[in-house]
DNA sequence: GCTAAACCCTAGTTATTTAGTCGGGATTAG
DNA sequence: CTAATCCCGACTAAATAACTAGGGTTTAGC
């Protein structure tokens, strides 16, 4: 699993069209132009994600993306595979041949189990969180910020979503 | 937290250092030999090792590295941290001030806590294994490997190593 | 049908990062 | 004194990521 940029810009992208899908399709330049990604870029992203089938595509005027299943369906995970294709031939990144010595080594590398012990930490915790799960905290915060704004002191807390909100540890 | 190639060089050269110090210091040109990885490169890594005190060097002949403190007392998080510096400046990567958007955006942006709770599991998790850990469990493995050979089927099992051992699930 | 709005695709180009080299020091045991 | 070893900073080559360019194709609306 590789964590780069792009995987981050997809999944921005994939929460601001399932904001607002439900007026029908978005077209890609107006997610460039809210979430200032370039244009072409995010043509190339959202061809990964058609082809993974993740979004829908209408062409033509009118046109433009919608979410090919429920928000809830689509996991984190789902998207940055989608986008940063496997491709993992590092050495020693999920191979089970990796051996590393030349003087009669182990047949496997040393720190073999702890990366891909780690990998699939990665994945699962990914996995667990769905489109649905962020685009409801996208909407929670708004909301809070509405409240504040209006001197309103109402907290709001959506139980059930699978990221703890600790909002202090972020650092 | 970044994943390199350098981070898992690091590794595997201090689970070295470790299997072989009881002996006095250990070169880095023994490293490199055994491990496969340029010996210029090494010296890199150690520098930073050891400026972040997890190694000890004794110059002239007869010299080489040691732990500076007890295999028990050094995580994985250490190493990774110390040779893969932070400089995570990368947009939304742990910064608070994410401000994504160009209109009346909120100040932070949609993905920064999923990015930042990742980055807490990744750093949690590599903080729960000890080198001493990943030099048990390969000193388990050489055993097994003596045995398999010998034709006796001796089960060995550490208990309280930090990593489910799962083979099968590595692919 | 024409036009323009949108998706679609491939092949670049540029910037950054990684991995590694090079060449020279400084220290110290024997 | 010499050789083994650590020490250090600059340089470079290769890979990758990020992004651009420039052309398609489809289709609603006039």
């Amino acid at each position: 699993m590789r964590l780069t940029t792009k995987g981050r810009f997809a999944v921005t992208a994939m929460i601001d069209l399932a904001l607002r899908q439900q007026s029908g399709p978005v077209t890609l330049s107006a997610i460039s132009q809210r979430q200032n990604i370039s244009l072409s870029y995010l043509e190339q992203l959202f061809g990964k994600l058609r082809r993974h089938e993740l979004v829908e595509s209408v062409r033509g005027p009118g046109g433009g993306y919608t979410l090919a299943r429920l928000a809830r369906n689509i996991t984190v995970a789902d998207i940055i595979f989608a986008v940063d294709e496997p491709l993992d031939a590092t050495n020693c990144a999920g191979k089970t041949d990796c051996t590393s010595g030349t003087d009669g080594k182990p047949g496997i590398c040393m720190t073999h189990e702890l990366w891909s012990t780690l990998n699939r930490k990665m994945v699962d915790f990914l996995d667990s969180v769905s489109l649905q799960d962020l685009v409801d905290q996208q909407r929670m915060k708004q909301l809070q910020e509405v409240n504040q704004a209006s001197g309103t002191a109402v907290r709001v807390n959506v139980p059930g979503t699978a990221i703890k909100s600790t909002p202090a540890a972020v650092a």
